[in-house]
RNA sequence: GGAAGGGUAGCUCAACUGGUAGAGCAGUCGACCGAUAAUCGGCUGGUUACGGGUUCGAACCCCGUCCCUUCUACCA
């Protein structure tokens, strides 16, 4: 070849990297836009603007470790709203947050002060627990800029900052004004030696063995049914129990409605067991030579469920009556069918006691020892001393039917965590938010729960069920109790009065702590004394002064303080209204955040803090289990964004389908991967062939276009237009795979490939290259808006080597959103070339089985498709079309010659013959073509193009 | 145990809400060597978790089973 006719092509040519490398690229751009303060920008403008504003609320993560995969998730999908939103010509800020108090934190922080907390002051471990939950909103705070995620991360709210403290503590005001605070017993795991209530995550399973008992109990309300089976006998109520130390507590027996019971005479007397568990408990007692003398079932003496009828059995040592009750969750699993019920010392015993408004009896003290008052024979001992002593005298008495001395092994018991000791059930005093006002002692007032349910059929919620679920979650809850015996938390501002034992709980006083508290934070609470807390001349209805007054010890439950965040944050500090446009959590969340939030904006403002509701799953492994330490292939998603880049990571979030669990494993992430590279070409072949293209002079107008462009501009305005509703509508996997699509098929394998020979062979300033790159700036000015939500690095820098016009902003990101791209729809258009395409498919079979690799290749054979002439043969409306075209079929096909040929195919479409290319090859296009004379040694294009 | 959600090619998603299960990626074979740690083409993947039922027709509706997830209740 004599000329080296590369060089008169116009070659690709730009500085935009192939390869990402974005975790190396990443930081540097962060600190680009940290410099230009690009989030500010962004806010400043649409303020600016006037532009209506869309509040997105943060729900605070835990200030507690560092982000997992879980978090990643959360907050991408919200900085996709945000930003995108954003584009849309709303005014998004983002004001992130943290959730500082409860246990986790003072948990950590006992465990590195050890003993060291007990000489500490309740202000100093609360300093400590202060400091160790900035130390982590510091740490998450970079994670998550480090993902990318625009917001004001200088000032993100805090639930223990002392604004927010000051709010919680009004909001709580506020339901003590609406009288649906109350205070009252509940019973919780007791730690007896360290002489405090725990949590559920403070508990531990662990194995313990116990006297255990087969008590029975006088039952002589019996209906005559059994009277008269009993034949006079006396009949007694048989129950079990592992912690004979209840029983002074009894104050019922619950027994199923549905399970068949028996009477067992052994001897002079008659037990009620349950069928199922008869053999079971002769065998455990010991008996023989009992018999079945009559069957009945359960509601016979309970009546149905949540009724009953009120009978009553004989308390074995205490003169007192012990209802029977329905109860579902008695079983014949074990025991005798008869269960004996404490409300003060059980969970189901409560409940099923304030079901039928028994008592709450609890004679254990704090130290887990029986209060002399209540149980003179063993006051003062510790219930587990009292046991075997309790099982003795119950023999005695002959209310024992096993024996004296009969153990039992439980495998999985509660145990403190710290003290390791067995822990009991007892009922503590405690503060709920009543959803009824009857549980507060009210006749009438607010009907919380019917108010909470009213008020979510007027939230969207995305998914759908997302509504079934909470409702249903709402219509079963108990009341809210919203105390913890804690010291990290904002403290239930209420006095009690030691004259009277009266509890002033107010909105006024409530309100002139939380005045205290917004200047002084909640340590104020128990830094002062109770006369420094309290407005002047505030007295107890008994006449007592702040001299008698006592402060409540316990403090709010964590998700009171994370449920008033519209009010703190919202509200309080940014004075945006008490509404947010969107929540967007977790599933969780509809037990957790959305439902403590809707109780709070419901209870204290009457509606709720939210408009619309969404909720993600979970992130799983392979396999799909849930994606943790434990998981094969786990890696921490500070190693993903150092070696693949935190962009990898967004593009996954906006792959998958969030509505459910998701999954993350290496294989997923190599095709996101793969997805993300072939995006980035994309954007590279485009930049490569505009680099000599100035919007501002070199733009041709559409009508001026050729077709094959046009019908480029038509599949993006389609595909922008899909992705923008997909924003709207949450679906960012949509976006992903419409974006993908575009970008592989109708851009790679059709446009570009198709238009290399215009855009390389052409004349530089040729009305056909010309028109190639008005459509590559106009799309790639477009997409790369539309994806600037989830690629916002790669959109950025795609920004960048984008040859500018007029008013283009600096970054991508202070864009607007592509919306009208509508003057580039043609569906007729389309149409036709949806055609074309296909018979382009047609053409590449047929081009593909003659195909015979260069080295082997003979005269008169194929490889590369433009060595090839093909015929087309069609009849009918393709034909038509294909005449129509005729021109531009060589293109389309990328071969040297395309003859049409009226005809009936065999084939659905069009029949095709392929053939070599007659003349000879241009060394400059490779174009096959006839040399009329030998003068030229290029095609006639090449030649005119290089004259 | 209860409530809610889910199970479509190896992976991520479709399937106009009952009308012959489609894409992209991966895999595989091949082309190109002027997007080159790129690019293009052909081909191969599914009894739609399983078992019943309703229907002319079911991935979609009904019943049952299994598995996974979240929340909740706990074992007296």
């Amino acid at each position: 070849m004599s000329t080296d006719y590369k060089a008169t092509l116009n070659l690709p040519v730009t500085e935009f990297p192939m390869r990402g490398n974005l975790a190396n690229r990443e930081p540097a751009q962060l600190e680009k836009w940290d410099q230009q303060d690009i989030y500010g920008q962004i806010i400043k403008a649409r303020k600016e603007q006037g532009a209506p504003r869309f509040i997105l609320h943060d729900g605070p993560p835990y200030a507690n470790g560092n982000i997992h995969h879980g978090h990643i998730l959360n907050k991408v999908l919200k900085d996709f709203v945000v930003k995108h939103r954003s584009m849309a010509g709303f005014l998004a800020e983002y004001v992130p947050g943290w959730d500082c108090h409860g246990l986790p934190i003072e948990h950590q922080v006992d465990k590195e002060l050890g003993k060291k907390k007990h000489d500490m002051s309740k202000v100093e471990v609360r300093q400590a627990c202060r400091e160790y939950a900035e130390k982590y909103v510091g740490i998450q705070r970079d994670e998550f800029k480090r993902m990318m995620i625009f917001g004001d991360w200088e000032n993100p709210y805090k639930t223990m900052s002392y604004q927010y403290e000051a709010a919680t503590v009004r909001e709580l005001g506020r339901f003590f004004e609406k009288g649906i605070a109350y205070r009252g017993l509940k019973p919780v795991h007791w730690d007896w030696a360290s002489r405090t209530a725990l949590a559920e995550a403070e508990v531990e399973y662990d194995a313990h063995t116990t006297e255990h008992v087969y008590v029975k109990f006088a039952f002589d309300e019996a209906p005559s049914e059994l009277t008269d089976a009993a034949g006079g006998l006396p009949i007694f109520a048989v129950i079990w129990t592992t912690t004979p130390w209840t029983l002074p507590a009894n104050l019922a027996i619950a027994l199923n409605p549905d399970l068949n019971y028996q009477l067992v005479k052994n001897g002079d007397e008659v037990y009620i067991i349950a069928e199922g568990l008869r053999e079971a408990f002769l065998e455990a007692c010991r008996i023989e030579g009992a018999e079945v003398v009559h069957n009945f079932e359960g509601r016979l003496l309970v009546g149905e469920l949540g009724e009953g009828k009120g009978l009553n059995a004989q308390h074995p040592f205490i003169d007192r009556k012990s209802v029977l009750l329905p109860a579902d969750y008695v079983t014949t699993e074990q025991g005798t069918g008869c269960v004996h019920t404490a409300p003060g010392h059980g969970q189901e015993d409560f409940h099923l006691g304030q079901e039928h408004g028994l008592d709450v009896v609890n004679p254990v003290d704090f130290r887990g020892c029986f209060i002399e008052e209540q149980v003179p024979q063993w006051g003062g001992m510790h219930v587990f001393k009292a046991n075997p002593l309790i099982q003795e005298h119950l023999a005695e008495i002959g209310a024992l039917l096993n024996k004296v001395g009969d153990k039992i092994t439980i495998d999985r018991y509660p145990h403190g965590w710290r003290s390791k000791q067995p822990v009991i059930f007892r009922a503590t005093t405690q503060w709920f938010i009543a959803m009824e006002p009857e549980s507060a002692g009210l006749n009438e007032g607010f009907q919380l729960r019917q108010e909470v349910l009213n008020e979510i059929d007027n939230v969207e919620w995305v998914p759908s069920w997302g509504k079934d679920r909470i409702v249903g979650m709402v219509e079963n809850r108990p009341d809210w109790c919203i105390s913890r015996q804690r010291s990290w938390g904002v403290p239930i501002t209420v006095f009690h009065c030691r004259k009277c034992g009266e509890a002033l709980a107010s909105k006024d006083i409530t309100f002139h702590v939380a005045d205290l508290v917004e200047e002084h934070g909640a340590d104020v609470w128990f830094a002062r004394e109770p006369a420094d807390l309290v407005p002047a001349g505030t007295t107890c209805k008994c006449g007592a002064g702040p001299d008698s007054f006592e402060k409540e010890t316990d403090i709010l439950d964590v998700w009171f303080d994370s449920g008033t965040s519209w009010s703190a944050v919202l509200e309080a500090m940014l004075d945006w209204g008490t509404v947010a446009d969107l929540y967007l959590e977790g599933s969780d969340q509809h037990r957790g955040w959305f439902q403590s939030s809707i109780m709070c904006g419901v209870g204290t403002r009457g509606h709720s803090p939210y408009k619309t509701c969404l909720t993600h799953g979970f992130v799983m492994d392979e396999s799909g289990r849930k994606y943790s330490k434990s998981s094969k292939n786990y890696e921490p998603p500070q190693r993903m964004i150092d070696q693949m880049g935190a962009e990898i990571l967004r593009l996954w979030v906006s792959a998958v389908d969030y509505r459910g669990d998701i999954t993350l494993s290496k294989e997923i992430l190599k095709r996101v991967t793969d997805a993300y590279r072939k995006i980035r070409n994309t954007f590279r072949f485009l930049l490569g062939n505009l680099s000599d293209f100035d919007p501002s002079q070199d733009m041709v107008p559409y009508g001026e276009m050729l077709e094959v462009d046009k019908w480029l501009l038509h599949r993006v305005q389609d595909v922008v237009g899909r992705c923008g509703k997909a924003f709207d509508e949450y679906q960012f996997h949509t976006v992903f795979h419409s974006f993908v699509q575009l970008a592989t098929v109708d851009l790679s394998n059709v446009h570009m490939d198709v238009s290399k020979d215009r855009l390389y062979c052409e004349g530089l300033k040729s009305l056909e290259r010309r028109s190639g790159q008005t459509a590559y700036w106009l799309t790639l000015e477009a997409l790369v808006r539309a994806i600037a939500p989830i690629l916002t690095f790669t959109s950025e820098e795609v920004w960048e080597f984008l040859p500018k016009n007029d008013g283009m902003p600096e970054s991508v990101h202070l864009a607007d959103y592509p919306t009208d791209l509508s003057a580039w729809k043609d569906d007729e258009l389309a149409a036709r070339w949806d055609q074309l395409l296909a018979v382009r498919s047609e053409v590449q079979k047929a081009l593909e089985e003659v195909r015979v690799p260069k080295k082997e290749k003979k005269p008169g054979q194929i490889g590369s498709s433009q060595e090839a002439k093909v015929a087309i043969v069609a009849t009918g409306a393709t034909l038509q079309l294909l005449q129509d075209y005729s021109d531009d079929l060589a293109m389309l096909l990328i071969v040297s010659e395309a003859e049409v040929i009226d005809g009936a195919p065999n084939g659905e479409l069009v029949d095709v013959a392929v053939e070599v290319a007659t003349g000879e090859k241009c060394p400059r296009c490779w174009n096959f073509w006839i040399v009329p004379n030998s003068g030229e040694e290029c095609c006639p294009r090449c030649t005119r193009v290089l004259g």
